[in-house]
DNA sequence: AATAGTTGTGTTATATTATAACATACCATT
DNA sequence: AATGGTATGTTATAATATAACACAACTATT
């Protein structure tokens, strides 16, 4: 199982995982034989920062706070067009909303635990849930392609009673 | 695993399903002590009769035929809230649209199987999905409460070459 | 059957999310 | 510096969803 949980739930190097990060976006980019632009690298950046998955519109506020030049929505659409379809960033259907993918590269299979209380959003992968999920398929005639699957509830900061240890 | 993929995959008796399904419906109603008026029943049936998810707009297009006294959005969205509450009905967040449920009143888990080509969607349920990202769930110290799982595919009439036998 | 309380719908306006269409700028290669 | 491809700017608008308040319809009790 892949997770990125301890992370998201517990104080961390913010800065330090997210340049990692971003060396590895641009890798990737650079395999791809495509531009990580400055437009792209800076969602990709808030992306990365947050913890809780930020719509477009939200993050055309953010950018207009960084760099002064007020960014419209098709390039914000457009960008986040980009980073998913690289694996760098997911949309959380739910939520019309995006997030920093962490771990991309990795064929996964996009369980997200999404907290109602802090809005908080981990991600795990696990081929279990895919294995499973195919046999269901299967069973059904249905030939599946891709999924997302979406956990509502309380993250280990927000659940009563005993916290994360 | 219960699911209603056979149903939705191949032609059946339509009409008598529904009023089948409408009947529960009353039942289920009349049971929670709430009212299933007239719109609400002709948004729950709309919803039935299509295998393809309807969103709030195409449904007020589809009633203002029936009808003929026009609806507007805010009624469309308070019966798809009603009908959801009371598991009738279910939203598909990645298409921003709503589905009769067919299998109301059981606990379930809502794994959607939407063929992107004639955007069919058949619906299952299954405990081991639950179970298993329960398990999950709680490696991360997640409290999970409610979720969707949806596949994007092909189903078996679209699918090429062996199709349903 | 009158009343009061609750629930449902009508109505208007508007918020929020997303995209179409076309123009311009940027960048790499020749 | 001309070309062709890629990226962004710009304007307008489509598509989805909700807020707020008024009115109507149903329900239960008197």
């Amino acid at each position: 199982m892949l997770t990125n949980a301890r992370l998201v739930y517990q104080p961390h190097d913010q800065v330090r995982s997210i340049n990692a990060a971003l060396d590895r976006a641009h890798e990737i980019c650079e395999t791809a034989n495509v531009r990580l632009t400055a437009t792209r690298e800076a969602i990709l950046r808030l992306l990365w920062q947050s913890h809780q998955p930020l719509g477009a519109y939200q993050l055309q506020q953010q950018l207009a706070k960084i760099t002064d030049k007020p960014v419209a929505p098709p390039t914000i659409y457009r960008a986040i067009e980009f980073l998913i379809d690289l694996g760098l960033v997911h949309r959380i259907p739910s939520l019309n909303a995006f997030i920093g993918c962490p771990f991309p590269s990795s064929e996964h299979s996009n369980i997200f635990l999404i907290c109602e209380s802090c809005k908080t959003v981990a991600e795990i992968a696990d081929n279990r849930v895919n294995t499973l999920l195919e046999t269901l398929s299967d069973k059904a005639n249905f030939k599946p392609k891709s999924q997302t699957v979406e956990l509502f509830g309380l993250c280990p900061n927000c659940e009563p009673g005993d916290n994360n240890e």
